[in-house]
DNA sequence: ATTGGAAAACTAACACTGTTAGTTGCATAA
DNA sequence: TTATGCAACTAACAGTGTTAGTTTTCCAAT
């Protein structure tokens, strides 16, 4: 055992909590090593790389983010769980924004490793459409326009999109978006309805 | 005049032709002075800074976008104008990636001249949806959930959060989602006219 | 309890960013 | 033709992530 007791988990620990703090995706290795007590070169003894460390924090985020998702919908049913996953999804976005940003700047279509990692992600959002009793195909397509009403949203707003007409409600604003894709998935739903 | 005659706009221009072959939102001083023939320091001859640099290739990334979106729906109408600005949207940020990503990672809310300069990309979607007589504050959250809608799609697809069911049609995804949008701003429409 | 070996800390250094200072050289205006 | 100024240059700094080589520290086996 080395001076400190320090061990990759400790490290990968204390890199969740400095993103947690910053709100940023990435952490400084210089600032990792300042805030454990020992100098940059040393982390190399419990990671092998920044990019691996990267995938370390990744892969938390995306655990915490479906256990996020899956206790605020539990026992939802249809609108009322898509309006609660929307809410959740909301409030991860804001209270974690150093989690939700590394989850959102994962190179992912170059990494099949982050691939595999992110697929939870997916899976939250279809369970609570596969409720409505669509086809496989729909509920992959409605899937994709759900999640990037979320992200294109809390996107915006944190690039400050959204900021020009700040005497603008953003929570109105995302309640109408919500109720937008339940109309729209709703107007599908009576075609199908009609088709039969 | 210096050796090359090398100005200001030439940089900048040399800098946007090295964004657009690359897709990257960002250049390096490296690469843009070893394209222009002269080494690294000689650009700061031209330019106060990275920072100053990427500001004016902004600006032209935010001319060019509003220009290709008022040419995709002059003439058009409500959901046809929808729909050409939908696909219009799309079209730039495919073909012209480093531009997109540029526009959507300008952090505006910090940057007041930034903001100012981003303000013609809003000002686009929010004309397209004024011609459907709501009310200047409806129209602005409305505004706010088509651009999100866009946004999202296009940036989970670059992202690669949309190619584990690589079998789905994404341009169907994108109909659904622009009529989604549709949905749902007629059912708005219609309570609206259910209201008089 | 002493010693040997492994694990983890250290310092020094490299390559790569953007950036600044100080110097050389070309080109146009006087 | 000369002089002024602009634009190129080299050298260097601070900041990233990273590697090599060295020293320290702790745990285990004798």
């Amino acid at each position: 055992m080395g001076a400190k007791g320090l061990t990759r988990k400790k490290v990968v620990e204390e890199a969740i909590a400095c993103i947690e703090s910053t709100g940023h995706s990435v952490v400084s290795l210089h600032e990792l090593a300042r805030r454990l007590g020992i100098k940059t070169p040393s982390l190399y003894n419990h990671i092998e790389s920044m990019k691996e460390l990267q995938y370390e924090v990744f892969r938390y985020a995306v655990s915490s983010f479906v256990k996020h998702q899956n206790a605020a919908t539990a026992g939802l049913e249809k609108d009322a769980a898509v309006r609660a996953f929307a809410d959740a999804y909301y409030d991860f976005a804001s209270t974690h924004k150093g989690l939700y940003r590394l989850i959102m700047s994962m190179p992912s279509a170059e990494d099949e490793r982050d691939k595999e990692a992110a697929l939870p992600l997916l899976n939250t959002a279809r369970a609570i459409l596969s409720q409505y009793g669509l086809a496989e195909e729909s509920i992959a397509h409605w899937q994709r326009v759900f999640r990037a009403i979320l992200h294109g949203f809390i996107s915006q707003e944190d690039l400050g999109y959204f900021y020009y007409y700040d005497s603008l409600d953003l929570e109105k604003s995302r309640k109408i978006a919500v109720q937008c894709f339940l109309d729209g998935l709703h107007a599908e739903l009576g075609e199908k309805r009609a088709e039969e």
